[in-house]
DNA sequence: TGACAAAACGAACGTTCGTGCTTATTTTTG
DNA sequence: CAAAAATAAGCACGAACGTTCGTTTTGTCA
């Protein structure tokens, strides 16, 4: 039971350290420094430096999801999920939900040269994040929302990277009207392929 | 004179293994291993961790001007150079210029978050090159290829994003068609700024 | 060719890295 | 409240880190 807590401070710490230094600049020693603990003691949760970073994936997914992707669901389906899910985005990186910007950001642009379980668990993120992009945009097509010809992959891959070109001149530049450009550059590109609501009630199916 | 030319060796094998690396990932004794020679003799070229870092990084920018940048501008200027410009930098990703994809984008995400001159240094670097595509994009537009009306900055930051998640997509997951998405949306969004040359012979002024 | 400078070397510095093993201290439970 | 189990600390390890040193090899040019 304390066991677990500890744990998820030492993770919680862990997700700050590592969207600012980098998994592999994230370090044991300094962590423990960090949280006025040993280092053998905060190990001994881990195993390895490999579980440890492993597991800060995951606590920074989660912290993701509940900070980024799950308020966005109770926006109704369809378009305004879509664009739920795009503020949202931008906001986490207004707020400073990782201090080092993007934490999946980061990491895809850390290990994206070297193959390994790190970079294993790296891409199921990106994976299932750009999958829940796609969803949101079949879905808006699927409700009559978009044209019906629209590429999902397509539109994931364009909004994603505005995202990726936000978090960069956001976090390295300080442009605080990046994050402007990049809602006005996804909110165009999705309105170019709106199929307005033809009357106040008659939506598709 | 001797100095110089191992000089530059160790630079281009230090801006490789950097870009896969990274640049804190980059290490003294580990170049020195791969390049046959003593720690202490490379270390003696820089003085110190940092200056080597800051030569790593003027090395790869020498290498991206020589191929992505100067090839370019052998297209006339206006709107040929500005999709020059683009496909070169979608083609540079393709070759592989940099073993870990693209240098400054890796640099850009890793020392986002940490202050210092090896950052001013990224910064720098960074700005020229947006500052070069703004600078094309004001061209085309003075030359009458594009709408008057065109917010160059704008407009520059949706193209680095499209490069940047076509980085993100072709190195993180191997995904070769994120180049054809880029180069898709890229074209397509000019595309949509672009004033059709009236006849053959007569542009603006 | 001989003298001097430049370049590379090998060994060692103190630190920090990740990782074991053993002991002490909590926390949980009967 | 004592016994058992979980958790944290202490200590030590080998390796690698950036850096400094004195020495040796190599290159350049009068």
């Amino acid at each position: 039971m304390k066991g677990e807590r500890t744990r998820q401070s030492i993770l919680d710490r862990a997700v700050d350290l590592a969207s600012v230094e980098g998994l592999e600049g994230l370090t044991i020693g300094r962590l423990a420094d960090d949280l006025d603990m040993s280092k053998s003691g905060l190990f001994a949760h881990f195993g390895s430096k490999e579980e440890l970073q492993l597991a800060t994936i995951d606590a920074a997914a989660e912290r993701f999801v509940s900070e980024v992707f799950r308020p966005a669901l109770s926006a109704e389906r369809g378009y305004p999920r879509l664009i739920a899910i795009c503020r949202s985005w931008l906001s986490y990186i207004r707020r400073n939900v990782f201090p080092g910007g993007c934490f999946f950001a980061a990491a895809s642009f850390e290990f994206d040269g070297r193959p390994g379980v790190v970079r294993d668990a790296i891409v199921q993120s990106m994976d299932e994040w750009m999958g829940a992009i796609e969803k949101a945009i079949t879905m808006a097509r699927d409700e009559g929302h978009l044209d019906p010809g629209v590429d999902a992959k397509q539109l994931a891959f364009e909004i994603n990277s505005l995202f990726f070109g936000a978090n960069f001149a956001f976090q390295l530049r300080g442009d605080k009207r990046a994050l402007d450009r990049a809602t006005r550059a996804i909110e165009e590109r999705i309105e170019s392929l709106r199929v307005p609501p033809r009357r106040r009630l008659a939506a598709a199916r």
